[in-house]
RNA sequence: GCCGCCUUAGCUCAGUCGGUAGAGCGAUUCACUCGUAAUGAAUAGGUCGCCGGUUCGAUUCCGGCAGGCGGCUCCA
């Protein structure tokens, strides 16, 4: 995307003879659509004075882009409620990419329905309405917007503060209504309470939109509120624009990790388990060992100790570390166990509740716990992979990113309140060479803060604890962006933020500190002068969910893994059967070297087994017909197609063998 | 959890205006012995997601449930 193009222009001497003047006599450029009066965002049509800084908006600048996309909701609207008058209207913002809007219809939207509104639309959008702005009283409004009651809500709320679409409606110092006019006519065709800026005509939007899909969606964002059908569309200045986003989404779809795992043979959700539960199929499974493994040389590397941990525990533990008080919901519901009743009913033994473990803190506490501690051993650096159990809402279970069984590389250490910032940074240094190990190396930073409403501890904690975050993540040299209130109860939170190949951003590693736990679980260690302090937690997941990591990395590199992680790093073909044994040699010595390899002995034919085996992104093909055999030689394939012909065997295996220890992506040919 | 949509062979999908189903790929077998993305042929494989209702008859219509998908809400 490119930068904004905003084109600043004074008032020229010329135009100061006449005191007031608008943007469509102002900008020639049609690519402005709208224009920045002293800082403000206005229609082209509003007069402006010399005294006034004027810049013109272009369409394809992000504010551009927002109005444009704004404007399309609106016809959306009108388009909807011409077919069905009695609809209501909810809120219609721009979002990434495009827009949306919120409607209350009788009959929720099905895809025939798209199909007739997007009729519609391109008969507004062709017709070329213009928008024009209006300022209304709120009894104005009112009584204007009688039929809409969602609107009049919104008037009522004018003046409360909120960031979310609604005050793309009523966010402006007035109240103004925007009418849709016919530019043959002047006859208004259509209105919304809105605050603008809009296009000109809505001919600006026939070069490349489109009406997405539908969904529901809760009015002003509460569950507590009515659910309202909501509409998504997109919308580009271009058409090429627009068949860019689309092949985009295509190319995403191809990545999808479910896709992929079904395709490669690499994990599964059988229902007979249950939803969000996976089992990872001896391909997968390979997969996440190697993922694992590298996660583990890296911990024993970094001086962390290796603990282990039940999956269930009595409730007390989560009581004690208030889990059960924060997050009751979404744990699995208690056993209840060991009770004892009589013949007459009567519990003569009381029984206790037993829970799935949501997280492994409280068991790493009482590993602290056991003993008395020095600060000898501090930073104590305590790690498990912790497979945990959350229940997650039904609908919003997600292949592998959002499961209800999974594995955490969770580590908890435990530091004095001088070793924070220094361990924190040491931290960090782990996450990026670590990531940067898995193929991942576009980063930024995240730091979340204490939302007051849920939380605990004092605010000089808080801010003791955000500060030491942020001073780290700054001096970590990347991007820093702030997420208020996203922190979780117990402490403020840095994550890494990490881009994969097609641009998308994943929430990695995360690290967060907190003083509540050691505080339930009264933790303490003695000091160098003999008095007993209380440690400082340092929680931190590097990888987050190895499940979710593994979903992320197989859609980074789109199931063409590097050849470390290739389930299968070595095929052999042979030209023809009588070739076989020769390159069962071959792989048998590689294996020796522990590489995955196996040769293909089907009575497929050699461009078939190629095809086969390109399909299933496996790194090397080895082919070997007699020139080779009579070389001592193996002919490599790679997953581009590239190829490099009568290659020594002993070379070949030590090309492999380095290809595999380096974390080579091993997708194209080597250079000879 | 909420709203909408979907569920037919291992996978991707046709199909039946209500009379118990078909393709391609994959699998298996046979023939071919082949030099860089599909050799040919044959065979097997489905209580049409599950339970109930309507009907002479349900994979098809209706209801419930389960699972999936797209969103919303949530995400320690």
């Amino acid at each position: 995307m490119c930068a904004s193009s905003a084109r600043r222009t004074q008032l020229d001497a010329s135009r100061r003879s006449s005191s007031v003047a608008d943007g469509f006599s102002l900008f020639s450029d049609p690519a402005i659509v709208a224009m920045r009066v002293n800082g403000e965002l206005r229609d082209l049509a509003t007069e402006v004075t010399e005294t006034d800084t004027v810049e013109g908006v272009t369409i394809d600048s992000p504010d551009g882009l927002d109005i444009l996309r704004h404007s399309a909701a609106h016809v959306l609207a009108q388009a909807v409620q011409r077919i069905t008058p009695e609809t209501t209207l909810g809120i219609g913002p721009p979002v990434a990419d495009g827009f949306y809007y919120d409607f209350d219809p009788s009959e929720a939207f099905v895809p025939e329905d798209l199909k007739a509104i997007s009729k519609e639309m391109a008969r507004i959008i062709k017709q070329g309405q213009r928008f024009t702005r209006r300022v209304v009283t709120e009894d104005e409004a009112r009584a204007e917007l009688a039929g809409e009651p969602y609107k009049l809500e919104l008037i009522g709320l004018k003046g409360a503060s909120g960031d979310s679409g609604e005050d793309v409606e009523v966010g402006g110092s007035e109240l103004t209504i925007y009418d849709n006019v016919d530019p043959k006519t002047g006859e208004v065709q259509w209105k919304d309470l809105c605050r603008g800026p809009h296009l000109p005509s809505t001919k600006l939007i026939g070069n490349g939109w489109a009406l997405t899909r539908s969904a529901a969606a809760y009015w002003r964002g509460s569950e507590a509120n009515p659910m309202l059908q909501r509409i998504y569309g997109t919308a580009w200045p271009t058409k090429d624009e627009l068949r860019e986003y689309q092949t985009r989404l295509e190319e995403a779809a191809k990545r999808d990790h479910r896709k992929l795992g079904r395709e490669l043979d690499l994990f599964s959700f059988p229902d007979e388990i249950g939803s969000g539960l996976a089992v990872f199929h001896p391909r997968g499974g390979i997969i996440r060992h190697e993922i694992e493994s590298f996660m583990q040389a890296q911990l024993l590397k970094n001086g962390y100790e290796f603990v282990n941990s039940p999956h269930i525990t009595k409730g007390s533990l989560f009581e004690t570390s208030q889990h059960l008080n924060w997050y009751r919901d979404g744990m699995f519901p208690a056993m209840h166990l060991d009770e004892v009743v009589d013949a007459e009913g009567n519990v003569t033994k009381p029984g206790q509740d037993y829970y799935l473990k949501p997280m492994n803190c409280p068991f790493h506490n009482l590993i602290f716990r056991s003993r008395a501690r020095s600060y000898r051993e501090l930073p104590l650096r305590l790690s498990e992979f912790g497979t945990v159990y959350r229940y997650e809402k039904s609908g919003t279970l997600s292949g592998l990113t959002r499961v209800r069984g999974l594995t955490q590389d969770d580590a908890h250490t435990y530091v004095t309140e001088e070793q924070t910032k220094d361990e924190i940074k040491r931290q960090l240094e782990l996450v990026f060479e670590t990531l940067r190990g898995y193929g991942l190396d576009d980063f930024y930073l995240e730091l979340s803060t204490r939302d007051p409403e849920k939380s605990v501890g004092s605010d000089e904690q808080w801010e003791v604890a955000t500060e030491t975050l942020r001073q780290v993540g700054e001096e970590s040299g990347l991007e820093l962006v702030d997420d208020p209130g996203g922190a979780a109860f117990y402490g403020p939170k840095i994550s890494v933020q990490a881009r994969d190949a097609i641009g998308r951003t994943w929430q990695l590693s995360t690290v967060q500190l907190d003083f509540n736990q050691p505080a339930l679980f009264e933790l303490e260690y003695a000091a160098a002068d003999g008095s007993r302090k209380q440690p400082v937690m340092i929680h931190r997941a590097l990888l987050g969910s190895i499940e979710r990591f593994f979903a992320i990395l197989l859609e980074h590199y789109a199931g063409a893994f590097p050849a470390w992680l290739s389930p299968v790093q070595v095929v052999g073909i042979p030209v023809a059967d009588e070739y076989g044994p020769y390159l069962d040699e071959v792989i048998e010595r590689l294996r020796t070297w522990g590489v995955r390899a196996e040769v293909d002995h089907t009575d497929d034919r050699m461009p078939k087994k190629i095809r086969t085996h390109t399909k299933g992104k496996v790194p090397f093909q080895l082919i070997a017909g007699e020139d080779d055999r009579s070389a001592g030689a193996v002919s490599f394939r790679f997953r581009d197609g590239s190829q490099i012909n009568g290659v020594p065997v002993e070379e070949a295996i030590e090309r492999i063998v380095t290809a595999i220890e380096q974390k080579d992506p091993a997708t194209t040919a080597w250079q000879v």
